[in-house]
DNA sequence: CGTTTGGCAATACGACTGCACTGTATCTGC
DNA sequence: GCAGATACAGTGCAGTCGTATTGCCAAACG
């Protein structure tokens, strides 16, 4: 065997430089050659990595997911040992959001990926698994957690669009979780 | 004065057929050669009418969103004179929202436009004035027209994205008017 | 040692891109 | 009828695209 290169770690290099295009120029800009540029490395190297555009967009996509969901994990992690049900799905919101500057470049990859998975059947996020958990936790059950998690996901394509000041999003969703946990 | 022809006639004719393209297959997918084969005339009629890409799609920008609005204004029409608050807002959001699969393909450019301005000042949209207008009617004030925008917003995505069906979409719009028109 | 094999660079290719340019037909005003 | 403006169609060009191919280099193995 030749030489020994952590191959996990080549591919998600690549994938950064990506997401980085990405967060400034859209995937528009994204192409093989711009991406090794940015990146760094040589055009042929993002081939040896990736066959095909399409498996390099693919799993850029999949680094994305998963690291929005390390966010939400990281930020529960704090709340400590069952935390009550009001602050855990505020932090989870409050998480994924675009909030500040650094997040809201996180957010346009992820609007810019949410375009192209609408006209990439088979790509599409699995959502199912929040919404459950919302509706668990939530006193107004199913309603209640598909409104909450529609709420989320405004608030941040306004808070992108800059239409929303974050105190703005927080506030409006700190007035949804009020009513949803009916504090009077 | 040469042929009299009308001109913003032919220029919403490229786009419409630019937005074609763009519902199925993304904004990826246009080009100045696709949106002409698409519209069933030259290239070189294309570039007569926008002379640059850059016009065109401005241009489709705009038809786009005059398109929506146009679909709010009848909806709100049809109520008549003076309707109650409730069903003017519900008739309003439920214009925009992407319930059948006509205004699916509508939804899914308006997306894609949401991505493409999202990395292009200059082309953002103007919400302020529906904002304002939510909290005009709404008792809960700006913070909860903020909230029902985004809930309307969120609620467009997951539609589109098949997550959420148009009777949990509705019913979710439903139980938040009922929460800000207080209703028991 | 040589052979093999993976890591990587470079090049070539055909298709496509936006745009500039040219040519031609058609109509209006003088 | 002629000059000029508009409405196209067509072509050419420089550049970029994704991908296939080739070749060199270093490391591991027999």
């Amino acid at each position: 065997m030749p030489r020994k290169v952590d191959h996990t770690e080549r591919r998600t290099l690549i994938a950064d430089a990506l997401t980085r295009l990405a967060a400034t120029q859209g995937l528009e800009a994204v192409s093989l050659r711009h991406v090794a540029a940015e990146a760094g490395v040589s055009a042929g190297m993002v081939q040896h990595y990736f066959r095909t555009k399409d498996e390099m967009m693919a799993f850029a996509l999949e680094v994305v997911r998963d690291r929005n969901q390390a966010r939400v994990a990281a930020a529960v992690a704090t709340l400590g040992d069952d935390p009550p049900p009001r602050l855990l799905l505020r932090a989870m919101i409050t998480a994924v959001l675009p909030l500040d500057d650094a997040s809201r470049d996180v957010g346009r990859v992820a609007l810019a990926f949410l375009a192209y998975t609408a006209v990439r059947p088979g790509l599409r996020a699995e959502t199912a698994q929040l919404l459950e958990y919302f509706a668990e936790v939530l006193p107004g059950g199913a309603t209640a957690a598909t409104g909450l998690l529609a709420l989320m996901e405004g608030l941040g394509i306004y808070l992108l669009g800059g239409q929303f000041t974050a105190e703005q999003a927080i506030e409006a969703l700190d007035a949804q979780l009020d009513v949803l946990f009916s504090v009077r």
